[in-house]
DNA sequence: GAACGTAACACTAACGGTTAGGGTTTAACA
DNA sequence: TGTTAAACCCTAACCGTTAGTGTTACGTTC
């Protein structure tokens, strides 16, 4: 797909590192595995893993901006007028099937067994939590408050997080979803700066 | 109060080494102090350094157990049959509220400076959350399910979060938990496995 | 198509947080 | 008073990460 030589050459080394980091993690434990052995493996430099990944967990979480993506586009991607919640809840459920599903399970055994990684997607998942607020605050056919915007956004992404680690996924994001949209209907009515009004300016 | 010489000795080196550390972030930035120097201006060893705190940014927020305690005591030390919500709201106010009082301003400016600092922060919200969540889920006057539980936790650290940051932090925690209030009073309703009795105590 | 600019990568060496190992002091208690 | 163990010290490392400095080879331009 990239035209040019030099950028199929960095996507590749990318994945190479990237699969070789994963298949070392897995085979023997992401704390017993160090950079300087996915480097060797993967016959490249340390530094070149560093300039390819910001750090040693980002190898585990290696394609986590389609997380990013996929829950902004499903604010930013809708029919105008279209209700907010709906495309949030079916791309939550898309998210955790996909995270549960027997193929991520070893995957996610290690990041739950180690509390760097746990830590890494804790935080990684605060940001999606900004990137949707922004989405959300963005959208011109909602009247919400900034506040109320980052609170949703908040509560989308830990709808995603409990959910994935409840004994039912599914059903979890459905409960958990159920009390979002209560959440939201009564956002920007009463105690809100703004008026329940929409189209009203600041 | 604490009987022991050896207790009293222990909270004193613990006094000192937070104190001394706090006192050289802000001096000299977060960034540009090691655990060595903390280490010498308090004239004890890294290793005592690291056996009284898990890292270095925990150096920082030496009273983060007051935090939990808060929160969790508004759960389990109210009356019997009295309503979840107002306490946890009243608690959010006041930490907020101690958050963003004028002396603690220097200190939040600096963790918002050091990438480190709030990554720390984000964890250690959500390990309250996993408390709260226990708190709530341990009350036998509710009837809803764990993960509602586990939600309304995660919800309400949210608020205490957002509204930190907000403009006017104590109309955002009103303004968040109208809409949390809202989610709590469907949670167990419609799509939850237990059963939708809408219970005994108000 | 030869020359140039630069992106990707390699190598070395270090920095800083963190921990293991092993030893010393001293409070607590029988 | 003697014993135990907690608190502390010191040294030496480990490991993630980065700065500094070249080197290669792709893309581009004349």
């Amino acid at each position: 797909m990239p035209p040019g030589r030099r950028e199929r050459k960095k996507a590749a080394t990318r994945q190479k590192i990237a699969d070789t980091a994963l298949r070392l993690f897995l085979e023997h434990g992401y704390d017993a595995v160090g950079i300087r052995d996915v480097a060797n493996e993967a016959d490249v430099a340390v530094t070149t893993v560093f300039s390819h990944f910001a750090a040693k967990e980002a190898l585990v979480f290696e394609q986590d901006q389609d997380f990013e993506r996929r829950l902004t586009g499903a604010v930013t991607g809708r029919a105008p007028g279209e209700p907010l919640l709906p495309g949030l809840r079916r791309e939550t459920h898309a998210l955790v099937r996909h995270c549960t599903g027997s193929g991520a399970a070893p995957i996610w055994r290690m990041i739950d067994a180690s509390p760097a990684l746990r830590e890494y997607e804790d935080s990684m998942r605060l940001r999606h939590a900004e990137s949707l607020a922004a989405a959300i605050a963005a959208d011109p056919g909602l009247s919400q408050t900034a506040t109320a915007a980052r609170a949703l956004a908040r509560f989308v992404i830990d709808a995603y997080s409990v959910a994935r680690e409840a004994d039912d996924p599914e059903a979890a994001v459905d409960e958990i979803f159920h009390m979002i949209e209560a959440a939201w209907e009564v956002a920007g009515a009463a105690p809100g700066p703004r008026g329940a009004v929409p189209a009203d300016g600041r």
